[in-house]
DNA sequence: CTGAAAGCGCTTACAG
DNA sequence: CTGAAAGCGCTTACAG
């Protein structure tokens, strides 16, 4: 029969069993473990044995409804199967993961209303900002009614300007594609690339028309070969631009499996790559150009650092600052299909 | 001047808040709000529209303190990037997705510390369970300490024979593959996979085995090729295979890329694909699989409803009901490399 | 240096 | 049918 503070049984511990424990109270438990007020070193110490030899670990509920911050902020994306997301998710991820900071993840389908229902859902949950990912470039609807915490949108734009969205410049990306072709020597530049419907399309189009340009140039056929996104388009439409021009010399295309199409339909026409034709893709879509033949020389978004900035932003905002918008350019990354003349 | 109650300015609103506007007690907004206990119509309707007007969200936190549930679960992955991860998650997504359910997503990025980090940030959250997703299919150690809740571990299975694992029955798989290959009448087949130091190869390859046994038969050269699970593999692969058994009518491959790499190589030795040899790979990556040439045959794992499966048995630990493992079969797609003997 | 008290936003018996 | 009170687990002035 004793009188001595038990350890509670099979409940999770909460700060008052680690204050009866160490025989203290609530109030010096909370400011030993927190590291504030004074607390004699002693004192502190007991404090800190109790809490390890309960496991015990704060209730984080508790501590958001006193300071109003939860430490937690919502990730809205449209498809997590699109390739997109996953590498802006992981830089988001790692720009919090550092910190003391959890993520909801939520994928809204591309459906409107399901969107609506994870904002709800979040902000019962009093996140403290959110991150909203899109699968294609085009400007988005922004979040509809009243959003008490801070948005940054990533990838895809709000299409209000008021809103900090994050971007990649895809007409710089199509200008670094065609500055490289054209650094290889080459002049007789064809662009094959995916659906005109597609804002990315027709952006990279542009910095490769203007690039073009800047050198006196126009592209083969003088005009991009709009299609689609995927690797059959990439075999019909070679076909055809080699048909039809003859002294073709290199070949832009607007994603790296349409470039792996084109290189395989290069190959059956028995035209080298890259010493007859240069090819360059977008994406840099490792399981799709690292191990092609030749390995494909692609322009890299740098998805990862967007999702970064887009997490770095959004924790100044909570913090109070303003932050603007900004687009990033992409980055060239050489592989063996593209190459000087000699 | 007016003592009318006003609506708060910039604050969050509370119940306070509504119910202040509503003009009854925060009791009874609670109740009206939650359908709960004996309120008259008329108040109720009152209380409704003042949430509706303050566009109140109830507090979750404040909610979760009270009632011990918090409406969250954990979702641990080690390799985002991975392709296997997505599919899974999405699938719990799904599972949760319909409910009240809130999913952390946390990667680990294959590092045993942070792991060891996440848990601990979630259990101060107070999830309610966790779902740990694996990234190849080797037994993993379970999560270490003392976890509260229940744990249900997908794809890599826990090292624990009691803990809860979801997983893909790969054997199993590698059966339906070579199974496919035999209805089509082919007798001399080949099996191309990658590192023998998965365990999810291996056992591909047992199952690949147990089939051709149960019709008399062995693997060509008598023994899986072992290597890697790229492209390229394959392609070399595909050369040795065809070299020293020119006898090969089917390969069955380890993974959709080593599959591609072993149909370029096919192409370029000539052999005609489906007709004198036949291909089936593994994983029905449609990235890789859905625009090759032919387009590719292959086992898909039903990752996605593994995924599922994961969340509903951690719901129903949740709830207090005990769940035991469980192993899925895959499931064939057929598409154009594969065909019957004419 | 330590602790009693108030309060974050909500729900739930318990009286009226 | 309605509301005053207690309490979920914590932190923060404020006394001692």
């Amino acid at each position: 029969m004793t009188t001595e503070p038990e350890i509670p049984a099979n409940r999770t511990p909460t700060l008052t069993d680690v204050a009866k424990l160490a025989g203290v109270s609530v109030a010096t438990a909370s400011k030993a473990i927190n590291g504030r007020g004074e607390v004699r070193a002693t004192t502190r110490v007991r404090v800190l044995e109790a809490a390890e030899l309960l496991s015990f670990a704060p209730n984080a509920l508790a501590r958001g409804l006193l300071s109003g911050r939860t430490g937690t902020v919502g990730l809205l994306t449209s498809d997590l199967e699109g390739r997109f997301s996953i590498p802006i998710l992981m830089g988001a991820e790692d720009a919090f993961g550092a910190g003391q900071v959890s993520v909801f993840l939520c994928d809204a389908r591309g459906d409107a209303i399901r969107e609506q229902h994870h904002v709800r859902a979040l902000l019962s949950r009093r996140v403290d900002g959110l991150i909203v990912v899109g699968s294609r470039t085009d400007p988005r609807p922004p979040l509809v009614g009243n959003i008490p915490v801070p948005v940054v949108y990533v990838y895809a734009p709000s299409a209000n300007p008021n809103d900090v969205s994050i971007t990649v410049d895809n007409v710089g990306g199509g200008r670094l594609a065609v500055e490289h072709l054209l650094a290889c020597g080459r002049r007789s530049i064809a662009h094959i690339t995916g659906e005109v419907g597609f804002q990315a399309a027709r952006d990279r189009a542009e910095g490769a028309a203007a690039a073009l340009a800047d050198a006196g140039l126009t592209l083969v056929g003088d005009r991009p070969y709009f299609g689609s996104w995927d690797e059959s388009w990439g075999r019909a439409a070679a076909h055809m631009v080699v048909e039809r021009h003859s002294d073709v010399d290199a070949i832009f295309c607007g994603s790296d499996q349409i470039a792996r199409g084109v290189l395989d339909a290069l190959r059956d026409l028995g035209r080298d790559v890259p010493g007859a034709i240069s090819v360059i893709g977008f994406d840099n879509w490792e399981a799709i150009s690292a191990d092609s033949r030749p390995r494909l020389t692609s322009i890299d978004m740098n998805l990862k650092r967007l999702g970064a900035v887009a997490g770095q932003r959004l924790f100044e905002a909570i913090d109070g600052s303003v932050s603007r918008s900004e687009e990033f350019p992409g980055r060239l990354v050489m592989r063996e299909s593209t190459l000087p003349l000699g």
